[in-house]
RNA sequence: UGGGGCGUGGCCAAGCGGUUAAGGCAACGGGUUUUGAUCCCGUCAUCGGAGGUUCGAUCCCUCCCGCCCCAGCCA
């Protein structure tokens, strides 16, 4: 389907309805991270949506990190996000916004609403604030300190602010409503005291916007338009529209919310990933396990697979679980087209030929990409030994033709871009293990169709054994092997995968491969698709991105 | 339990009172192929349930059932 006939979701469709009556004349957008840890692919879905919108409608999407907790938050978060933003294809006018940069504003904001009697310093701890609250069921009951003056309350948030005031004694409340059915609307948190130095503004503060007072405000500091959140935060829309109706603010804008993405097999809750990373159930955030941005980068899927992916994804109000397969598609229906083609014998066995008459070695010419001609050819040394995988030949020559499409004794297997072969022989060590193949080759076959009487079984790939480059390879499987690991909170780690990483050593990769590095995309013709790691140092190691489907039934 | 949101094939979904109920993923058949890949054909639903309104309902109303979110000085 083309971006054409995609029909429009919800959020374009009250788009197109706020540009037709005048409430808005260009589109403003955000993507609001908090800086807390890495960005996941539940992120990009959010990252692909609001730049997406921006760019759609030729507005502007501003990436605007949510730093109001420096409890929780880094620089290194906000520089790996940066850096996951921009390789996912997207920009931003200028500098990254950040909450913090309005602090300055919300405090004076938060003084109006003070001098305006909608806010208050409570001198409840936590315990009692939950007392006061209620339940879902039953109202809540008014802080005793809900009806103070004002200035009594303008010179207790003074103190909060200049550090006079212990973490946890007092709070600013907003006035609203103690038995609103909406627990979000009795008399929300504005600001809590945290002794505790920000990333950005130094130790300036040691009182803290909350995240509802601080969300829409910096939207309208930023004129953003249309604030699309996750589904979550829909009972937090009356308290943002209550900022809204008593603030002074610059712009008004409207919150919508959205389903955000979840597949099976896989965590996407930072906390959880977090735990992870500490734990060291994985080697970091970056681990190609991970399915974070800067995971996914280095086990080799492309910024454009996720991009096409997200394009996919329903934008509604259903919170629905994607398969992995749907997202793997993606993966594969990108590297397919752009996936250089190369060779590579995971699990090395020796053929040697007894009729490869050329003193020289021959040099063979194969093409880069099978439907792709502007992807070039390459040139690769063939002389009297090569690999083939183990799994690729067989002594029993019972096996069909049909089921069995390698290499067996007797029969003959087309390697690709090359010769045809014959297996004759074989040589085993003293355990009785097949250690080489001895073969014979079938002239003129390089580019020809097989001469009569003679049928390759099938094509199996192959590494000059004198060109051959040592490498090692990174076989991934899914992290989790329940599809839904999130499900009992504590338990997740229980359903880690003990096979999600699988070493492969001693394999044999064809000889330009040893100058690739990482973020080059390649398909190791008949297993999948690779890239080089990051880590990698004295010989190359491969990470398996993913493999080729594999209908055919054993 | 109060409030809010959601229920269309195995999964994601379009549908906005009259449609043969889109499309993608998966699966299953078949064709092409120097990758058992790609590609190409084909098969695969009566819309959570029950009432009601209407000439006509997946789309409107009522009730019921199920799932998700909210009782952080997290976001």
């Amino acid at each position: 389907m083309t971006d054409i006939d995609k029909p429009i979701n919800f959020i374009q469709q009250i788009i197109n309805a706020d540009l037709e009556s005048g409430r808005v004349t260009d589109v403003v957008t955000r993507f609001p991270p908090e800086p807390n840890g890495y960005l996941h692919i539940g992120h990009a879905k959010s990252i692909c949506l609001n730049f997406g919108l921006a760019s759609q409608y030729n507005g502007q999407c501003n990436l605007r990190f949510d730093d109001t907790n420096p409890e929780k938050e880094d620089q290194a978060f906000v520089d790996a996000i940066i850096k996951d933003v921009r390789w996912l294809g997207y920009d931003w006018q200028g500098e990254p916004c950040y909450a913090s940069n309005y602090f300055d504003q919300l405090y004076l904001w938060a003084v109006t609403l003070i001098k305006e009697n909608r806010a208050y310093v409570c001198e409840l701890d936590a315990q009692q604030m939950r007392e006061f609250r209620g339940t879902l069921t039953e109202a809540g009951v008014n802080s005793p300190f809900r009806d103070r003056p004002a200035e009594e309350s303008l010179a207790l948030l003074e103190k909060m602010r200049i550090g006079l005031a212990d973490e946890g004694s007092m709070t600013l409340r907003a006035k609203i409503d103690m038995a609103s059915a909406n627990i979000n609307l009795r008399d929300p948190v504005l600001y809590r005291i945290k002794k505790m130095a920000h990333q950005r503004t130094g130790d300036k503060w040691n009182i803290y916007p909350s995240y509802d007072f601080a969300h829409g405000q910096e939207d309208a500091i930023e004129g953003v338009t249309h604030s699309i959140c996750t589904l979550e935060f829909a009972a937090n829309r009356p308290l943002y529209e209550w900022f809204t109706a008593n603030l002074p603010l610059p712009s008004i804008p409207r919150q919508y919310e959205f389903g955000r993405l979840k597949l099976n097999y896989t965590i996407t809750s930072k906390r959880k990933l977090k735990q992870l990373v500490d734990e060291k159930h994985v080697s970091g955030w970056d681990d190609p396990r991970m399915p974070t941005i800067s995971g996914l980068r280095r086990r080799g899927v492309s910024a454009r697979s996720i991009r096409n992916f997200c394009d996919s994804l329903a934008v509604a109000k259903t919170d629905g679980i994607v398969d992995v397969a749907q997202f793997e598609h993606f993966v594969r229906d990108d590297l397919n087209i752009s996936a250089k083609r190369a060779m590579c014998v995971l699990k090395p066995l020796l053929v040697t030929l007894t009729n490869f008459s050329g003193q020289e070695q021959v040099k063979i010419e194969a093409k880069n990409h099978p439907n792709r001609d502007d992807m070039g050819s390459r040139v690769i040394n063939f002389s009297e030994q090569f690999y083939i995988d183990q799994a690729d030949f067989s002594e029993d020559t019972s096996l069909s033709r049909k089921k069995f499409k390698r290499l067996v004794i007797g029969d003959y297997v087309r390697l690709r871009s090359a010769f045809i072969v014959r297996a004759d022989d074989v040589v085993k060590n003293a355990a009785g293990d097949i250690v080489e193949v001895i073969a014979s080759l079938v002239p003129n076959t390089v580019g020809q169709d097989a001469p009569e009487g003679i049928k390759a079984r099938g094509v199996i790939h192959w590494v000059d054994a004198v060109s051959a480059v040592d490498c090692a390879v990174n076989i991934y499987d899914r992290l989790f092997n329940q599809a839904d690991p999130d499900q009992g909170d504590q338990h997740f780690l229980e359903h880690l995968n003990p096979d999600s990483l699988k070493v492969v050593t001693g394999c044999k990769a064809e000889a330009i491969l040893e100058g690739s590095i990482a973020g080059d995309h390649y398909q190791f013709e008949r297993e999948g698709y690779f890239t080089r790691d990051t880590s990698d140092a004295a010989s190359p190691v491969f990470n398996c991105t993913i493999g080729l489907r594999d209908n055919w039934k054993a």
